[in-house]
DNA sequence: AAGTTCATGTAATTGGTTACATGATTTC
DNA sequence: GAAATCATGTAACCAATTACATGAACTT
């Protein structure tokens, strides 16, 4: 599948890069729907390299510091376009160990459930509030054809996505309260 | 972390199973957020068959066919029990290549962007009616501690979801025409 | 001077998919 | 008789995490 690899070259192609400001991007909002360490980064940039779809140079910081500053090849550039044009089936499951757990939560008292299902709430509003903060400081009305398009359409599904999570937790601790 | 461990000694817990029936649960509801093929789950049970938490019992199925239908040992289910009640940080990448992929957007010409979100519009929508479809069938109120109380939970989770799902891919698809 | 961030790599292991392999049972 | 489903396993490979390893530059 190697996602990853387009996931790379997209990121390329927006501006050149290094590996470690890649993985600076897998922490920002990019981060809430694909995400890759460095040692996962530096073998597929090496990979990369060597298939002749991207390139480097060696920038110096500081005194000494040598950074290799990445950028798509035209081979590389086309392999990201064919990739982003292909019409793929959805992908048939996000695992989610909490929804997992939830399955079986029967096996679970009730006030322990309750306390689960709020130390979650918890952490997603708090999610939510952060990206909803950097939808106020984004450009709402993006350009179609600009890089800000498509950071806008990422922030819209990962808040969207977060107030789901919001609302079903919601429910179920209701939910808790209210069953036999 | 072991996720496929403790999904299998949650359904173990239910009931007794053969490796194919576990198999077949990962196609059904609980699919949405877990899932393994049967070349991940033998050997998984043939680890938790030597390490004392599981059994089996040979069933014979027709003439000659044998079945080992597996349940969960003491040990298995208090290992089970600790993990269902342990207060995990939530995880913070669910991956989803099509969410990647409009993160490049604007690499992708307006017309076939469109065709792409309708695509996906059209299969999350078939995948919300079958979700809605089964919550027709489903106990709406179930009791505390009942199998179908999580079944409940996580069933009202996938289509909060799919819900989410296709109203991002609605306004995005809105967007895409109204953008300068 | 100490702590954080920048910067790049490799090794070992775990998790997961695809493919290989076989055969009985049920349904049409 | 053919096709679908039931049933169990292994092998090879790919994806991803954790740990190991090093050192420069910047901030306090």
């Amino acid at each position: 599948m190697r996602t990853l690899k387009y996931a790379i070259l997209g990121l390329l192609k927006r501006k050149p890069r290094t590996g470690y400001d890649i993985a600076k991007e897998f922490k920002a909002e990019l981060g809430n729907f694909w995400r890759a360490r460095h040692s996962q980064i530096y073998p597929e940039l090496k990979r990369l390299l060597e298939e002749g779809l991207i390139e480097y140079e060696i920038e110096i910081a500081g005194e000494t510091m040598e950074k290799k500053v990445y950028n798509l090849k035209p081979a590389g550039e086309k392999d990201l376009i064919d990739w982003l044009n292909t019409d793929e089936e959805m992908v048939p499951t996000a695992k989610d160990k909490f929804r997992l757990r939830m399955y079986f939560a029967s096996n679970i008292k009730r006030e322990r459930l309750i306390e689960l299902l709020n130390s979650q709430l918890k952490q997603r509003q708090d999610k939510l509030a952060m990206l909803e903060a950097k939808m106020d400081e984004q450009d709402r009305d993006p350009e179609f054809g600009s890089k800000e398009f498509g950071d806008f359409l990422v922030l819209e599904s990962a808040i969207l996505r977060e107030q789901a999570y919001v609302e079903w937790l919601e429910r179920s601790i209701r939910r808790c309260y209210i069953a036999k």
